[in-house]
DNA sequence: TCTATTAGCACTAAATTAGTGCTATTTGAT
DNA sequence: ATCAAATAGCACTAATTTAGTGCTAATAGA
């Protein structure tokens, strides 16, 4: 349950050793034997961040990745974006009540029919927004500081905890 | 990907038409008929809670649900955590290498082969805490105002981005 | 020409999830 | 007493999703 699969997994892996070596080629078997990964799934991960244009490909041998765009602007969403698709936002509007039979909006009582009504669709809007402000040069730091939003929602957690 | 389960769904469902008609006692069957639910999941779900302790059951004609605790004291995580079981964090440490052969994390050089280091894991962390402070309450809430931290974590958003 | 790479699918197998079947127990109403 | 309707607790099947591989083509350095 709620949790990333593999292809994200590895692609983000691959996507901070290249932060790590910015400026570098590196291949996928580069990358698969030195974590120890599946190689042909690093491949398929490599793939999907080169066609949403995250990464630059050079093939032949002596071919690889680099990062197409500097570490601080990519976001851990935008890599789960090319990787897994769009969010998921739960099924529970319109869109769904109009599945389950009703014909529009107009005839079905939301708020009596609907009890996760927004705020459910709003906790995993704010997941996707973490997702969102987090670079890619904040999780290859190794120790992760200099978060501005998640340490000021760190503070204000403890504040009121 | 990333998204909750059916039973979580239905469980949380459940539970904010649940905290609507506090003191009452409702069964699985109106509450799936309410909601075009299937009615033996749901029953799952409220069995899991009950075990957990955050409902109390009725049996016979009549029977049915009740909160055991205030919804305002009742969080999301409790919820999800009693009905898909605890978070899945990402296996990226001590564990994860064992796994790969690793005898010690005295032999394994964990900056280099773990690129997603504590991040991710603190990244998935955060998203857990989120649910953790978010109380039934709130997400019963028609326009879920009122919650000082998402509020505040939001402005902080705004301001920066 | 050979070899090592990426590109792009399609496909199989494993794992997870959704939903149902079945039986037992409880309890109010008749 | 009996019946009906509810929860309790599994086990099980079917559907869906995910992991991983096979295969072929194109590219490019040696």
């Amino acid at each position: 349950m709620l949790k990333l699969t593999k292809r994200a997994e590895y692609g983000l892996t691959a996507l901070v050793h290249l932060t790590d070596h910015a400026g570098d080629v590196v291949s996928a078997r580069e990358i698969s034997e030195h974590y120890r990964l599946p190689h042909r799934l690093v491949g398929e991960a490599l793939k999907d961040l080169c066609r949403a244009g995250h990464l630059q490909s050079l093939r032949g041998p002596a071919g690889g990745y680099r990062l197409a765009r500097s570490a601080s602007s990519l976001t851990v969403g935008e890599v789960i974006a090319a990787i897994e698709g769009a969010p998921a936002l739960p099924e529970c509007d319109a869109m769904a009540l109009v599945d389950l039979g009703f014909d529009s909006l107009a005839d079905c009582d939301v708020e009596s029919r609907c009890p996760i009504r927004s705020p459910l669709h709003r906790i995993q809007e704010d997941i996707w927004r973490q997702f969102e402000r987090t670079t890619l040069e904040e999780l290859a730091a190794p120790d992760f500081s200099l978060i501005p939003n998640r340490n000021v929602a760190k503070t204000t957690l403890s504040a009121s905890a």
